[in-house]
RNA sequence: GGGCCUGUAGAUCAGGGGUAGAUCGUUGCGUUCGCAACGCAAAGGCCGCGGGUUCGAAUCCCGCCGGGUCCA
């Protein structure tokens, strides 16, 4: 930034010198050539406590009163404040300056300010150093920025730097501060996109006031740079200035503390409460907070180490230890911080902020748990409310806060209550997880702590509390809170695509007659299928209020209107196709209008229904959304408990008898400060129009700035049908509801669902909630009953059922097909039947698919039963699975013809296992493929038959047997009845002339058993290779072959 | 706006594909002149709702509803 800004012929005029603070090195005014640095912390430290800089002491009302009346008296408008939650802006919750009253639309110069030049007294929330409030002796979350703004325009100058400049230095004077000791520091300022060059206005070390003269703007590849960003200058240009009202007052008190100036009585309050000897009239005890604010002016106090830094500092000062210090200081600064967050408390509830978990809600919410906790280390135990209302109570000057009281007092309540259960269902997690931790002797990670903190909002402090009670070492950072921040990744801004358009703002027909469905205009520009017209009565999406639908013909021409978006006054209108318009022409436009009607008996319902849900449930309900279709529409509100169904009701009923009025919806185009200060902040409900000028629509009491499209009577509205509340967010309650035709299909809707319900029931309607109750009772007795019954049946069977048991070697193994029962009657049946130690029950029913169910008594398991085992494998055989414990276990499958098979397969399985049959002899094989279906007598010798055992285990044989004509494959399995026949090979295609040719390999399968592939079909047989350490196998079966069939 | 956690008996919570559990509370019985305490027993569950995957879902997946919490 050029020098020569700062360069104020005013500067020259009265004697000011610019000097170069030689430790900053930053050039800054004074009319004291003596002075050597610059006056900022940390360059000097604090030299007003206990020296006042004006002649007299001010509290907040009449410091307030001082400022603004001089400016006043110096030809500017005294402007009221403006809400601390920044209703008419949506960049920002909180009003965190002066200057963002008149942001964006005055600084911008499409809107003109209140007054010009204006002052003001504005109540500011900066949550930005929440950890150094209380300890520094300076910082607040709230405070109020004294301001005189001036808004300047080329060809149109009020005033500018020097008159600026002088305004401050005459009013320090008038004050009664030395003017020698003030210094006026160069600091260029720069934020949220504008810039400029700045002073700040240092006496006795403390920063009091910073004159911004903002008149650049960012401009991409501008010529101006500052701070890596580059600007260009602005053709209006701004005085915009920040006097700080609690530093006015600490400074003519000189006070070791900023608290004990501005708060004198609600410190000393708190004090008692917490019952602490505070006497900051005792010159000692006052050294300590001097000195502690004196240090903390000059250096960063952030994290724990810079905070012992400043304690060992202080300590060494008054000469004491740091220990004998914190304990003093640590009780005295939480007062002070409890008295900072409930004054913000009281602006924050004061001005209609709901606690909630998101958006500015949050916030306040935030700063509410803070302040408990805070309490809470103190064991003040009186109610948070308490402290509130003192606040309240000692601002004559915001009455708007008392009227709010009933309502604060109520969710005050609400919210302690809220942490309580937070902290207590916290409390009781710690202590689990603390234990776990002590099971496994370790200390409790950093992970674990984040994890508490971030998805159940327990403060590390308190889980490092508990923990440390459990006997669990817990590690807390410094950065703790950093760290969770890192956790949450950051949302990137989306690019909205935005057509740049050179074109003149396209007239709105839809304002100028909100009855008309057709229109002739100009096309000015088609863009594809985008189509601009010079006047439309298509509406575009705005206002929660989706686009209207309708055509564009010309001559025999016809294209659809599928959406309309508004782009900075241009309305665009997208079309279903690209080709038929071209510049010039001259088109016929009709929208649908059966779906605009829809729209607008919406919008204007939505307005009646905010205004019901105000009256109903008070006067904080705030809409926060909205959104409206042709069948219904919803209305977001900011409400700190559910509502209830009689509210429901009435909200309801009022916004029907608001239709039944029949009241005429009227709307002005108003010029915005005029209609912001006729109507209050109200107006944006529903967001804020850009302009200087705003649309104002009337509904009875209700007045909101409205884009939208609106029937011109509310009788036209028809029927209002609320349909449901939902919440949204803590703190956010959505109610949906239909208007018009759309009211009546609702109600249509639900009368068939209550007839086809009570035709069900075959009871009329009101009979409908008893009879219900009834059978619901009912069903639950029966279903206790039929479980009662189940299981006596359970009982019958096992008792009728346990003769028929098969004895295997000491097993008594059950299989009963019972087809028709469920699942849990098998279950009860088979747990039954394994009371029994020795039984093994295999069950299975029919119904819905084949299932299974295997139990097995106590000795049964122990001999080596496993019903899980044996469920899983008969499963398989029924196309399905399964599983369970070795005592019981379920399974099912889709096979319903596989049943007695699979059954019959289980019993065998345990007969194998448990008592083998033995194996048949080779001569049982041999008979075996004599009575099987392939063996053909009349050609087949049987008597010159060869046997070929191949596979053999304990509980299975491969036979391969070759007759004169064919070879075939046998497996004996101890676990089947019988050997069966798996394939049979004829001899042609074994043996080709005199030799055999059927290909006959092997492969490696396991260290005893290999694979055996014989001819094209028959692959991955098991052989025992210990039977074949003289001939390898295909030799034996080819020999077999051979000496068969050639 | 985004993220994470969560919903099981009246309460507090375990379990985490295979017969729904514990503790407290409730009721009954025993002991007692009575209460408390103790002992024994019982009642009490659409495992939030709806889909899907599976032979089988409280359990896994998706959606909805409800609750909690952190961040912008």
């Amino acid at each position: 930034m050029l020098d020569d800004e700062y360069s104020l012929d005013y500067f020259k005029e009265n004697g000011f010198v610019r000097k170069t603070c030689p430790k900053c090195k930053t050039n800054f005014w004074t009319r004291d050539a003596d002075t050597e640095f610059c006056g900022d912390p940390p360059c000097v430290s604090y030299s007003f406590i206990g020296a006042p800089v004006f002649k007299k002491e001010y509290d907040i009302s009449s410091m307030r009163e001082a400022y603004l009346s001089f400016f006043e008296k110096h030809g500017h408008t005294r402007v009221d404040r403006y809400p601390v939650i920044a209703r008419w802006r949506d960049d920002i919750y909180l009003t965190i300056a002066s200057i963002a009253d008149f942001q964006p639309f005055v600084t911008s110069g499409l809107v003109p300010p209140p007054a010009n030049p204006l002052t003001i007294s504005q109540p500011c929330i900066r949550l930005d150093d929440l950890d150094a409030v209380g300890r520094s002796g300076r910082h607040l979350t709230t405070f109020e920025m004294m301001a005189h703004h001036c808004f300047n325009s080329r060809g149109n100058e009020i005033y500018w730097k020097d008159r600026t400049v002088e305004l401050c230095d005459t009013l320090l004077a008038d004050l009664g501060c030395d003017l020698n000791a003030v210094t006026y520091k160069e600091n260029p300022w720069a934020g949220g996109g504008n810039a400029g060059p700045s002073v700040e206005v240092m006496v006795g070390g403390l920063e009091l006031a910073t004159l911004v003269f903002m008149d650049l703007k960012q401009v991409k590849g501008g010529s101006i740079e500052i701070k890596g960003e580059t600007y260009e200058k602005m053709d209006n240009y701004i005085v915009d200035t920040g006097y700080g009202l609690e530093r006015f007052v600490w400074a003519s008190k000189g006070s070791p503390t900023i608290y004990d100036a501005v708060f004198p009585k609600i410190v000393n309050e708190l004090m008692d409460l917490a019952g602490i000897e505070h006497s900051i009239d005792n010159p000692e005890y006052a050294r300590m907070f001097s000195q502690n604010a004196r240090f903390a002016g000059v250096m960063d106090i952030s994290g724990q180490a810079n905070l012992l830094q400043l304690r060992k500092k202080v300590a060494d000062t008054i000469g004491t230890t740091v220990e004998k210090l914190q304990k003093l200081m640590v009780p005295v600064e939480t007062v002070y911080a409890i008295t900072d967050h409930s004054r913000c408390l009281a602006f924050m509830l004061g001005d209609g902020i709901i606690p909630s978990n998101v958006k500015a809600g949050y916030l306040a919410r935030l700063v509410l748990r803070r302040t408990l906790r805070l309490m809470k280390e103190l064991d003040i135990r009186e109610p948070l409310i308490e402290i509130i209302e003192m606040q309240i109570k000692n601002f004559p000057e915001y009455p708007e806060f008392r009227e709010r009281l009933d309502t604060i007092r109520e969710i005050v309540a609400l919210e302690e209550e809220k942490y309580a259960d937070t902290i207590e269902r916290g409390t009781k997690l710690v202590k689990k997880t603390a234990l776990h931790f002590k099971d496994k002797k370790e200390k409790m990670p950093l992970g674990e702590l984040i994890q508490l903190y971030d998805t159940h909002g327990i403060p590390p402090e308190i889980t490092k509390e508990v923990a440390k009670e459990a006997g669990v070492e817990v590690e807390l950072p410094d950065t703790f809170y950093s760290l969770v921040a890192k956790k949450h990744s950051k949302a990137q801004d989306e690019e909205t695509e935005g057509l740049s358009l050179d074109l003149p703002l396209t007239r709105r027909l839809y304002y100028e007659d909100s009855e008309q469905t057709e229109f002739t205009a100009k096309v000015l520009e088609v863009i594809e299928n985008r189509i601009i017209l010079d006047r439309t009565l298509f509406y575009p999406e705005g206002g929660g209020q989706p686009a209207d639908h309708g055509t564009l013909s010309m001559e025999d021409y016809v294209a659809n209107v599928a959406d309309v978006q508004n782009m900075n006054g241009v309305i665009v209108h997208e079309t279903d196709s690209d080709i038929g318009f071209k510049k010039g022409d001259t088109v016929k436009g009709r929208i649908d209008w059966e779906r605009r009607l829809a729209h607008m008996r919406h919008h204007t319902a939505t307005h009646i229904v905010n205004e019901s849900a105000k009256s109903v449930l008070g006067k904080h309900i705030w809409q926060t959304g909205a959104q409206k279709s042709t069948d219904r529409a919803r209305l977001d509100l900011t409400h700190y408990k559910r509502i209830t169904d009689d509210e429901f009701k009435e909200i309801e009923l009022l916004a029907n008898r608001a239709v039944m009025k029949n009241q005429p919806v009227h709307i002005d185009w108003m010029d915005r400060i005029e209609a912001e200060k006729k109507y209050g902040f109200v107006l944006y409900q529903g967001g804020v129009p850009p302009g200087r000028e705003i649309r104002i629509l009337r509904v009875g009491s209700d007045v909101e700035a409205c884009g939208g499209t609106h029937v011109s009577n509310t009788g036209l509205i028809g029927p209002i049908k609320l349909i449901k509340t939902e919440r949204i967010q803590d703190g956010v309650e959505r109610i949906e509801f239909s208007a018009g035709e759309a009211a009546v299909k609702r109600v249509q809707e639900r009368d068939e669902l209550l007839n086809k319900a009570s035709d069900a029931l075959r009871v009329s309607p009101e009979h409908l909630p008893d009879t219900v109750n009834r059978f619901f009772d009912e069903w639950k007795e029966l279903k206790k009953e039929n479980e009662r019954l189940k299981a006596e049946l359970a009982e019958v069977r096992v008792k009728a059922m346990m003769g028929d048991a098969v004895e295997i070697n000491g097993l008594k193994v059950l299989s009963t097909k019972l087809p028709h029962a469920d699942v849990e009657e098998l279950i009860k049946a088979a747990t039954e039947f394994s009371k029994n130690d020795e039984v093994v029950a295999i069950l299975a029913s029919e119904s819905g698919g084949v299932k299974i169910v295997v139990a097995a008594g106590a000795r049964a398991q122990k001999m080596g039963v496993n019903a899980g085992v044996m469920v899983r494998e008969l499963s398989k055989l029924v196309g399905g699975g399964g599983g369970g414990k070795p005592g019981i276990a379920q399974g099912g499958g889709t096979d319903i013809a596989k049943i007695d098979k699979m059954q019959a397969r289980g019993v065998n399985w345990l007969k194998a296992k448990y008592q083998p049959r033995d194996f048949h002899s080779q001569q049982d094989i041999i008979e075996f493929v004599r009575n099987s279906e392939d063996y053909n007598p009349s050609k087949e010798k049987f008597n010159q038959a060869e046997v070929l055992n191949i596979f053999n285990t304990s509980l299975q044989k491969t036979w391969l047997v070759s007759t004169n004509e064919r070879m075939y494959c046998i497996l004996d399995d101890t676990a089947e009845a019988k050997p069966q026949l798996r394939w049979s090979i004829p001899k042609r295609d074994l043996i080709d002339g005199n030799k055999v040719s059927i290909e006959i390999k092997t492969r490696e399968y396991k260290e005893k058993t290999g694979y055996v592939d014989i001819g094209p079909k028959h692959h991955g047989w098991l052989y025992s290779k210990r039977l074949f350490d003289k001939f390898a196998i295909e030799d034996s079966i080819k020999n077999m072959i051979t000496k068969t069939m050639l």
